[in-house]
DNA sequence: AACTATTTATAAGA
DNA sequence: TTCTTATAAATAGTT
């Protein structure tokens, strides 16, 4: 606006880009003046010259101007932040609820169920998966059988033993009594004495059978051999 | 610049003002811009509309504008507090000067020179003055010498009692040594020990004279009064 | 700094 | 908000 249209470029001659500088600067402060006045606004405007001399107008004052801005660009900052934070917590949403359902799908088609919609391919693929999945299932549950087992033989073992050493202290016993009864009451009565042997103790006999077919699993019964323990409660349940 | 001028006050209708602001804004913006690159300067610019919405620009970033802003202020008020204080000291200067030149005159004419421009009233106040000046300063003598007789006297008074004590001092021993003397050599020589008497002492006898004729100094001369001291310097003159 | 031809901004209207 | 356009205002180049 003017005699002749100019580029906005830095003008190179020194003494006409100080004079422009001097003419724009007082029509910005005025620009800047009549906004406020105008429009009810706060304006706060700093110019520096290529030398360093600074020149400045606020509507009310450049402090106040820049205490709101801070204030203002703090508050932007956390409504950035907080924005940033739901997106991020809206990504992983999708991300799970993706993950969902297509693994609802699996389970589903695993179930033999909403088979529509797939190949043959598909299928066998799902067949030899479920193949799989048995044989895997079926040694697993070999393996916790067996534990069960050896559990059951461990401690039938220690009971046996147990036993062993009662009916000695009871034979032992009835000795002693025994000899008591005879120096109480003479040899006759001697036989009574063997009611306290093994017939008086609660004891079972317990036969290990043959229930596996699987070729892993050991042979578990031994028929020459009995176990002798107390009654207690065994949960084979698992 | 548009249809038609309007006044720079606050529009009151609010959406021609809100029509205004986005207009101007847009405006002051682009002109802020173009003084920046074509001059080459540094420019920051906030606007605050009247719903508080903010609106910034600057050709660098806002944050390095008000740095600087604030760096420059800096400065400034410290070229500020510095210019106070030269003038602080520039006018305690003008005044010490103006003293001492007032000083200097008077104390000029107390020496009886530079009297011309001096009417009679002025010669009579100032022959007043330095009688007035004249029969203080003597007074002040007197006081002084007042004093200084006084102190003499008192170390008078104070040598007067040492040398009687001494005196009695010498005779006693003049009187024990006669005694020794008698014991030793006899009665005969008894006249040789009054060489120990007051004529053997270095003494000195002062008369205090009448010198002053001032009404209000004491009459000092007491002429049937001996004083009698040891030989010490003394300083009368003041 | 003042002038002025010209460009630019914008007020009012659509 | 945006476009248009008549007009006010700003200003580039000149004196």
């Amino acid at each position: 606006m003017g005699r002749g249209k100019i580029a906005i470029r830095r003008i190179e001659d020194s003494t006409s880009r100080q004079v422009t500088f001097s003419k724009r600067r007082k029509g910005l402060m005025k620009k800047a003046k009549e906004l406020a006045i105008l429009c009810d606004a706060e304006v706060g405007l700093v110019v520096f010259s290529s030398t360093a001399k600074l020149y400045d107008f606020a509507s009310t004052s450049l402090k106040s101007v820049i205490e709101r801005y801070n204030k203002a660009k703090e508050e932007q900052q956390q409504v950035s932040n907080l924005t940033s934070e739901v997106q991020f917590w809206q990504k992983e949403v999708a991300i799970l609820r993706q993950k969902l359902h297509t693994l609802q799908e699996t389970h589903r088609q695993l179930m033999g169920e909403q088979l529509s919609g797939l190949g043959i391919k598909d299928l066998q693929s799902l067949e030899n998966q479920l193949e799989n999945s048995l044989r895997g299932i079926r040694i697993k549950k070999e393996q916790v059988l067996t534990g069960e087992i050896d559990e059951l033989r461990r401690k039938g073992t220690l009971m046996h033993e147990d036993n062993v050493e009662l009916y000695k202290k009871v034979d032992l016993m009835g000795q002693e009594n025994l000899e008591l009864y005879e120096q109480a009451y003479g040899r006759r009565e001697r036989d009574h004495g063997a009611e306290t042997t093994p017939s008086s103790s609660t004891l079972f006999s317990l036969t290990m059978g043959e229930n596996s077919h699987n070729p892993t699993s050991l042979q578990l019964s031994q028929p020459d051999q009995h176990f002798y323990y107390k009654a207690t409660t065994h949960n084979t349940s698992t």
